[in-house]
RNA sequence: GGCCCCUUCGCCAAGUGGUAAGGCAACUGAUUGCAAAUCAGUCAUACCCCGGUUCGAAUCCGGGAGGGGCCUCCA
């Protein structure tokens, strides 16, 4: 099934067409560095990360970006409020999201370029603006004049006429039209500044991404993406400025992710009801977090809640104890297991099982789900059927029992090498749940209650054996009599 | 006021013209000394409402109701 993605600029799903073939040029916005990542800054990126995952497994060769704003009006209210530098601020929240981002193994970022980095390709790229007649000097600041782009408002169907009416724009007398936006702020005393062709002075928001998006990934992005709330009127002005500059299409495939919410309205910084991921991270696991994000079609919302994370969690207890299963039938971990990078058709042997029937029609249902417009939330309701058939055939096989056959437990490594390559492409399960067991003395301790235990039952002394089980499990130990031996996890 | 989008089982959620995936919860059975885990089965004659198009619609069109996002910084 070819791929197909959701264009933002035509309201539809188009057929994947990169500029250049084989190649993606993705460019992600990321986050302005002025107060600690929450849970809604980790959206773009997770999906984003199984993006270029899915692609690259599709043969892409993708370089992705994702910028950080480390110069801006919040930051600098905030280190001043802090008493400190904007830059130190900046570094300082920047480990935080690359914490962050480390923590949902979001790992195929290969750029995150600092928009103080690159003053003088946004100076470039004014000069060029100002000389076509698209933007003007204006008593230190520069504006793009928004009635020179016959394009304007395409990307979010805005006619900068009826922008005029909006009363929020901020009025300045400054501008020519109430919709022309800044490209270059001339800078108060004490506020960092860099100087110009106009005077000391900083950058709009909007002309870093173009400035950086060109540096790193040429004039024709093939996907550009970033959360619902930036269409307007960042996007639409990235847009306009970039294509008034170069002449030529900015972006292939403008791609909005859904936005977090808490309760009915979105999750944001500026209205405050925000929840940091390190607080969050020491009550989910970080891959909850992540098959959370995931299991919603990353277009629509996703509405926070403590049950709902719960939920995902009790979910994802299946595929862990499946996982320990694996240990002991195959004997390897399955976190070991190398997954394989692109795609490749599924052998299902000759003749074929129903077993790897099976298997191969999960994958590709798994597969032609991404290929729709990167359709997670069905794609892991796939996974979750691999699963179950995985271990209904490890239970029909007896797999666990000494007498089982080496030619299934064969073949139920391939099922499991197929739940592998899958998994992989969601970027799950790359290492062990945090808390699965305890230290060494813990382990110790836990086999000499279930050594006692197995003496009381063998001994039929069952209210004994039932006391330990039922005492553990106060605990929060739930213990698993399994046909090798009795089990326990943390519940 | 303008521009987008959404509404599917108790909850979450996939599905974009061919007769409703999956997860959580619940219930029943197999298994177990009893549990846990796992498996099996049950769980939406039905997709917000009303019209229309069609042999056929959750899916397309029109209208209505409810909810959300953007038009100001926001991932």
């Amino acid at each position: 099934m070819p791929l197909r993605v959701y264009n933002t600029l035509t309201r539809q799903k188009e057929e994947f067409q990169t500029v250049e073939p084989g190649k993606v040029r993705m460019y992600v916005c990321g986050p302005t560095v002025y107060k600690p990542s929450h849970i809604g800054h980790m959206v773009g990126p997770v999906i984003f990360d199984t993006v270029k995952r899915f692609l690259t497994y599709l043969g892409y060769q993708v370089t992705w970006v994702v910028n950080i704003t480390d110069v801006d009006d919040k930051l600098i209210v905030r280190a001043r409020e802090l008493g400190t530098t904007v830059k130190e601020l900046a570094e300082r929240m920047t480990a935080d999201y690359l914490d962050c981002l480390k923590k949902l193994n979001v790992t195929g970022i290969d750029y995150m370029p600092r928009a103080t980095e690159h003053i003088p390709e946004m100076i470039e790229i004014m000069r060029g603006l100002i000389a076509k007649g698209h933007a003007y000097a204006s008593g230190g600041d520069v504006y793009f004049d928004v009635t020179s782009d016959p394009d304007y408002g395409k990307l979010c169907n805005r006619d900068p006429d009826q922008l005029e009416a909006g009363a929020r724009i901020e009025v300045s007398d400054k501008k020519r039209n109430p919709g022309d936006f800044a490209l270059w702020k001339a800078s108060r005393p004490g506020e960092p500044s860099w100087d110009s062709p106009w005077g000391p002075g900083r950058p709009g928001w909007h002309i870093e991404c173009s400035a950086m998006s060109m540096k790193l990934l040429g004039q024709t992005l093939d996907i550009h993406g970033g959360g619902l709330d930036l269409q307007f009127p960042h996007h639409e002005n990235e847009l306009a400025q970039s294509e008034s500059y170069t002449g030529q299409p900015f972006v292939r495939y403008w791609m909005h992710n859904g936005l977090l919410k808490m309760g009915q309205t979105k999750m944001a910084g500026s209205i405050g009801n925000v929840v940091n991921i390190a607080d969050l991270l020491e009550k989910h696991s970080a891959e909850t977090v992540r098959l959370l994000l995931l299991s919603t079609h990353y277009r629509s919302p996703i509405e926070y809640s403590d049950e709902r994370l719960a939920e995902v969690g009790r979910s994802l207890g299946h595929f862990y104890r499946f996982f320990e299963r694996y240990q002991r039938i195959c004997g390897r971990s399955f976190y070991e297991l190398a997954a394989p990078t692109r795609h490749a058709p599924f052998d299902t042997g000759s003749p074929p099982s129903a077993f790897l029937n099976e298997v191969s029609r999960l994958r590709s249902t798994f597969l032609d789900c991404l290929s729709d417009d990167f359709n997670t939330g069905g794609a892991i309701g796939a996974l979750y059927e691999l699963l179950t058939a995985l271990n209904r055939f490890a239970d029909a096989r007896q797999l666990e029992e000494p007498a089982r056959r080496e030619d299934a437990v064969a073949e139920f490594e391939r099922g499991v090498r197929v739940l592998r390559e899958l998994s992989s492409l969601l970027g799950l399960f790359h290492q062990p749940p945090e808390s699965g067991g305890g230290d060494a003395l813990v382990n110790q301790l836990m086999q000499l209650l279930i050594d006692l235990r197995a003496e009381a039952r063998k001994a039929k002394n069952y209210a004994m054996a039932d006391q330990i089980r039922q005492r553990l499990g106060q605990l929060g130990i739930i213990l698993e009599d399994r046909p090798g031996g009795t089990g326990w996890r943390r519940g």
